[in-house]
DNA sequence: GTCTATAGTGCGATAGAC
DNA sequence: GTCTATCGCACTATAGAC
């Protein structure tokens, strides 16, 4: 993040992230699968969390409770891992690189996938449980993205619960 | 899309499309920014498409009608433009590659901005707008997703509207 | 750790369309 | 005469094979 900092993120190359690192390159490509994947290191216990979360839903929960009760606990868990400060400044650099927005869609877009499935375990049918998936995911980026901009001072989950509370009521 | 469909997408390289086509390597890469971007050409007109529906709504829609006309019409051309089959087999070359499915979710991504922001120019307020687009694209790639599954017979109109139908069903 | 294939870029030359 | 399409060549970085 240092070097994707200073020097942006396409002109530093795999070489000069291994010196920094004191490795070789060839190490470097052992850790990752490739150089955007320096970037998504934590993404695999971001995608448990969520998915645990609806399997410990109370079984009376609406497929939209469910969800709702894993997005609390990602944002909680988020804004308590390295807070708002290093979330933002990661997101400055994949925000700066289209090759890093289409890394970080397809691991949401996993993430979503894992809901999904996690819903159709707990008996929702299809279509609802990838909707209701869908529209999670959807509330979370979007309050996601107001967090870390510079003037907002809410936090996240008063943000996600903004996100629903707008989309229900102009659907109810 | 013959050569990806006989070979597989990472087994194909850029002098082979280039050779079949009749052109150099080099012309290759003058229409295209990548190996990519060959499959997602029609990607233009597919956004404006969605746009510019938006922007003829009629004043009095709400923002999930408004978004719910841009589905239709786009439904609509996609189902005349080159129908069922043409879209399945681009769809079954897109999902067999995690490169190529990271390009699709970025050209959705820009067709909801696309969207939300059409939304805001109709006076939408955020976070409003940008939900609305999102639930819109989400049900729009759920319906696709049965659409071009082998086993299922109705349109990508009736798989929308069932999208649609079955969260806000869920929501209210 | 070494070696190599492929993607992708920069620059310049050429030819044809209008 | 300008604009656009094609091509050739040298070069770098990523990434995979061994």
């Amino acid at each position: 993040m240092e070097l994707f900092s200073e020097d942006g993120y396409e002109q530093t190359t795999v070489a000069e992230i291994a010196a920094r690192a004191g490795l070789s390159e060839r190490t470097f490509f052992r850790h990752y699968a490739d150089k955007r994947e320096v970037l998504f290191a934590g993404t695999t216990a971001f995608r448990d969390n969520f998915v645990n979360s609806i399997g410990h839903a109370p079984d009376a929960a609406t497929p939209l409770q469910t969800v709702t009760l894993a997005l609390d606990a990602a944002a909680a868990a988020l804004e308590e891992y390295r807070g708002r400060e290093f979330a933002g400044a990661r997101q400055r650099i994949i925000a700066s690189n289209p090759e890093l927005r289409e890394r970080e869609l397809i691991k949401l877009a996993d993430v979503t996938a894992g809901m999904a499935e996690a819903l159709r375990g707990r008996g929702v049918a299809e279509p609802l449980a990838s909707m209701s998936a869908e529209l999670g995911m959807a509330a979370f980026r979007v309050a996601f993205e107001r967090w870390v901009a510079d003037d907002e001072t809410r936090s996240l989950s008063e943000l996600i619960d903004e996100s629903l509370a707008g989309i229900t009521a102009a659907v109810s």
